[in-house]
DNA sequence: CATATAAGTCAACAGGTGATGACAAATATA
DNA sequence: TATATTTGTCATCACCTGTTGACTTATATG
């Protein structure tokens, strides 16, 4: 087995691209200072000093990870109608939690003083203003800000904790169960 | 107005505890590498070298802070009767939020690769196990997990994104929201 | 094919980190 | 008061980080 290092023609786009993923992916698993350029460029196959290059600083690679991530919208869908049970299936199954990647990337790196910032104005453009406008009704953005922290709540605890359970039956119940919380959060005071 | 440079009689013991509550304080508001052993000492008065000279190695001084925090039944109560409303209280009142300090010191080091896995200890032993036995029930566990996430999330979304809202009407009912919310997550499968 | 330009590599930098050991000062003990 | 031990300070180390500029190599253009 042969360990070629990457064949890969010379093609700036691709390679910045690759670099953007593999941020992506980092930073969906590790917290800003945690995840360095070298890190990154490892592993999109590419010598670190290209990411400054291409994106000028880690600092702007990372707002644009952020930017180049999906609307809350593209995550909980635009339909009020069922919506709190895909978003219980989003959060359960292990397949679709992929999709999730970009609560993640908020999550760890919200902490952070210098990605602080950046993360603050994500999750309002990119989560809370996309849910209100889903959701409707009185108090649509205070309703949305609470969907957006059932969420996170979820997801971290899953990432941190490990999965609720690993009993079909009870994660059955446990995803209904999450449904209702999650009307509950949504529901027009 | 002189600047005296806080004359402490040499105490070890005292030192000792100022550099703990130093670094309590800070591991609530900053990731476990983005507070440095120099903010640790300097808040607490001391020479930086004491941190490792008391404590052993900042990792080591982080884990002795996780031990030191209150336990989750001391956050939310032993009794079971009124315990949604309470923690609800706690949540959003301003004042009494400081002792969700702990919630916070574990939020923001829960993707550090260093301090994560005391991060998960404490998180297990602290919360969710206290949690399961007040809550009592069948699927405990996986029921204190998920009041666990819904504390999480709630302190994490007001920690990145500010108060739900000013308006104490719309507080108010928020907080009665989220007591139901609450109670949803231990009610029993 | 020769050459200009784009793309990628490499070594090194300045700054910051946690940690250490030699030293100075204060306190306790005799 | 004289001495021993504890307590605190300082300079410094070794390491790691993001970033830069000079260099080499590949690709495109004439």
């Amino acid at each position: 087995m042969t360990k070629e290092p990457i064949v890969r023609r010379r093609d700036a786009a691709a390679t910045k691209s690759a670099i953007l993923e593999a941020a992506h992916a980092l930073f969906a698993r590790g917290s800003y200072e945690n995840v360095g350029v070298r890190d990154i460029a490892s592993l999109a196959g590419v010598d670190a000093a290209l990411v400054s290059r291409y994106f000028g600083s880690k600092e702007e690679l990372f707002a644009e990870v952020l930017r180049s991530g999906e609307r809350g919208v593209d995550v909980i869908g635009s339909e009020l109608d069922g919506l709190t049970d895909r978003v219980a299936d989003l959060l359960l199954d292990p397949d679709e939690r992929k999709s999730l990647d970009d609560v993640l990337i908020i999550l760890n790196s919200c902490a952070s003083p210098v990605a602080g910032g950046a993360v603050r104005d994500s999750i309002n453009e990119r989560f809370h203003c996309p849910f209100a406008e889903v959701i409707g009704g009185d108090h649509a953005m205070v309703r949305a800000q609470l969907l957006g922290a059932m969420l996170l709540g979820i997801s971290i605890s899953q990432q941190t904790s490990g999965d609720f359970s690993n009993d079909p039956e009870v994660c059955a119940q446990l995803k209904q169960r999450i449904a209702q919380i999650l009307a509950l959060a949504i529901k027009p005071f």
